[in-house]
DNA sequence: GCCTGTGAAGACGTTCACAGCA
DNA sequence: TGCTGTGAACGTCTTCACAGGC
């Protein structure tokens, strides 16, 4: 099972059955059904079954699935066992929001460093008490910092560029939510994050349908 | 060809290619082959191809596209030739840097609307002037301003509360910041935008890698 | 010669249907 | 009986390869 390619689209649900199955601990629920996951999921029963299959066995049959194991199990695939150091770069409005953001910090996302090339803001320490490194920096702290992702959130023109200087800290993957398609060596791994393109699949439909 | 069922895939790809096209316009770039622009977005040129195909012929056989026909058509497949009004719900640190964000106004979205729970929120402005209204005005509010998407921005446990409102107004669609499944009727449009998904993309491959 | 447009082939992902087991 | 685990069938999307036209 372990050496079948896994689908990406397998990784994002997964991603999704983690929060139901973080719901569900809360409301004390202890087994869950393929068919139920599914439907607070919104996918098919069968997917979420043929999911976990490349991962192991996980369930009971007759049964179902112990909520809090195969949360436990979920996570530990997915690489959540552990907390992630983040750096984030260009700390405007957006930047700001997502260091603030309770959600990246719930699920072991920590902001360890912030990077911003404007002279008002270096130096300055943003709510969450992370200082306001100058670009340049951006090497030297990343790896005393032990970052292993980085967020870029400057505006499209720089994002090439600091995207490069992330590569070369070495940084591990990033999080792009500059609405740009940036440029990355073969296997470097980099998720974008684009509102605009979601608009733009809600324009499309709303005008079609 | 217009009656071929559309890949969701293509519709994203088409925003994809609405960028470099710009791009390649303020570069005073004329003409513009489907390698080219594959290289730029980082796709097959056959997928290009094909992807335009679904709409229609826009290219000349041994030149190319020209770049800013070819803009100007894919904006109106993507209904770009308009202005869409927008509501914005949950005006925390995320919301208030969406409104403020140039990204959407560049392409036509305009914040119409805002509303918040927070009794110190309502009725203050927001920095681009958008009065904060409080969220039983919704329907009342988004119906006089022909609001169109609604955008939610809040916690996830109210999420879906908004949404059923929303959808009452009625408005046509909704763009889903909070990290929670939205259940709607069939057939009603959502797009979710969901950094934390990402963020455990990346966690999972960066272990297993 | 060069690049688009497109049927056909291939790769991929999802769903079905049922065997296997509590 | 009930629900998981999974090969096989199905459907969808992508890529190839070449015909068509500048």
């Amino acid at each position: 099972m372990k050496f079948l390619k896994i689908p990406a689209a397998t990784i994002t649900r997964l991603s999704l059955y983690t929060r139901a199955l973080e719901d569900l601990v809360v409301e004390q629920v202890t087994v869950v059904s393929s068919k139920t996951l599914a439907e607070l999921c919104g996918v098919n029963p069968a997917q979420i079954r043929k999911d976990l299959a490349y991962f192991g066995q996980f369930g009971v049959r007759g049964v179902g699935y112990y909520v809090k194991e195969l949360l436990f199990d979920i996570k530990k695939i997915l690489g959540l066992n552990k907390d992630w150091n983040l750096a984030i770069v260009g700390v405007g409005n957006l930047g700001c929001a997502l260091v603030a953001h309770e959600n990246f910090t719930k699920q072991g996302y920590r902001f360890r460093a912030a990077f911003d090339a404007d002279p008002m803001k270096i130096g300055r320490k943003l709510t969450t008490g992370l200082l306001i490194h100058a670009p340049d920096k951006l090497g030297e702290v990343c790896r005393t910092e032990g970052i292993e992702i980085g967020v870029i959130c400057t505006p499209p023109n720089f994002a090439q560029d600091i995207a490069n200087r992330l590569i070369e800290v070495p940084v591990k993957g990033i999080l792009n939510f500059a609405p740009t398609q940036i440029q990355v060596p073969e296997g470097f791994r980099v998720e974008n994050v684009d509102f605009t393109v979601k608009l733009d699949n809600l324009a499309y439909h709303l005008t079609a349908g």
